[in-house]
DNA sequence: TGACACATACGACAGTTTGTCGTAACAATA
DNA sequence: TATTGTTACGACAAACTGTCGTATGTGTCA
């Protein structure tokens, strides 16, 4: 369902979820290219309608000048988009690869904690001794 | 120098890593197109030579049937191709990757007591002394 | 040596994707 | 109704990919 997104896209995307309450397509105009020549209405509009037809942002529409929002956290997208990478280059296996990021530094102090930290509520989530092996997938 | 590499790239690229003594451009055919029609020459040819124009195998031509090697490691290709994705995405940090993995149950138990290991050995070796946690698990 | 088989080098091309614009249709307000 | 700003979307150029065909090179064998 989730494909990667191009980079005009991804800057759209970043917007939204700075700015995560909504937007208009005006707002995002004006921001994405706040110098420019006003030529570009139609040039936001269609990433905005490719990003929907996509699946990464909501339209609501009740009203004339529709407010738009992200569909998906970038959390969400960011795990998932290097979870299908990770898993086209190393086959599911993310030891080797973990390995490789902490080793050569990565993966940085802080995130090792802030790894460690969310290892540790899994655990305490799903009480340990589970022996849960792996879903598939959406 | 290293921009990421496309499907039919990739899939030469995993036959380099699975052989990683050394392979001719026949070799790799066979197996990438193994029952197929034999015009598929030039492609392979073609292939590898734009993966070695983007420096990721080397050619010992000194033999008139050149060998192929990867010039770089599916581990540090993978974490090369990770990190960027992560700046790109989250400003460089993998908790949302993690994060991501164990909700979705993409990790297994094992698995995460394995990372877990890989931090504190990686915490152990580089001496952190960093308050917040110390040795666990395992 | 000549002929044949097989390698390499690379130009060319069609299909996709992406960022861009232009324009038509629509809505609201004065 | 005229004007202004918005949405919807067709079109297009540039880039990238996977593919092939062909020219050229190299080795072997009778």
């Amino acid at each position: 369902m989730h494909q990667p997104l191009a980079n005009a896209e991804l800057a759209v995307m970043n917007l939204l979820w700075q700015n995560d309450d909504h937007m208009t397509a005006r707002d995002i105009r004006e921001q994405l290219y706040s110098d420019a020549n006003k030529a570009q209405h139609g040039t936001v509009q269609r990433l905005l309608q490719r990003l929907e037809e996509k699946g990464f942002v909501e339209r609501d529409k009740s009203i004339a000048v529709h407010y738009f929002v992200a569909a998906i956290s970038r959390e969400a997208y960011a795990g998932q988009q290097m979870e299908l990478l990770a898993e086209k280059l190393t086959a599911g296996t993310f030891a080797p690869l973990i390995t490789h990021l902490v080793e050569h530094k990565k993966i940085s102090r802080a995130d090792v904690n802030r790894i460690r930290g969310i290892l540790d509520e899994h655990e305490k989530k799903t009480g340990s001794g589970k022996s849960n092996r792996k879903g598939e997938g959406t």
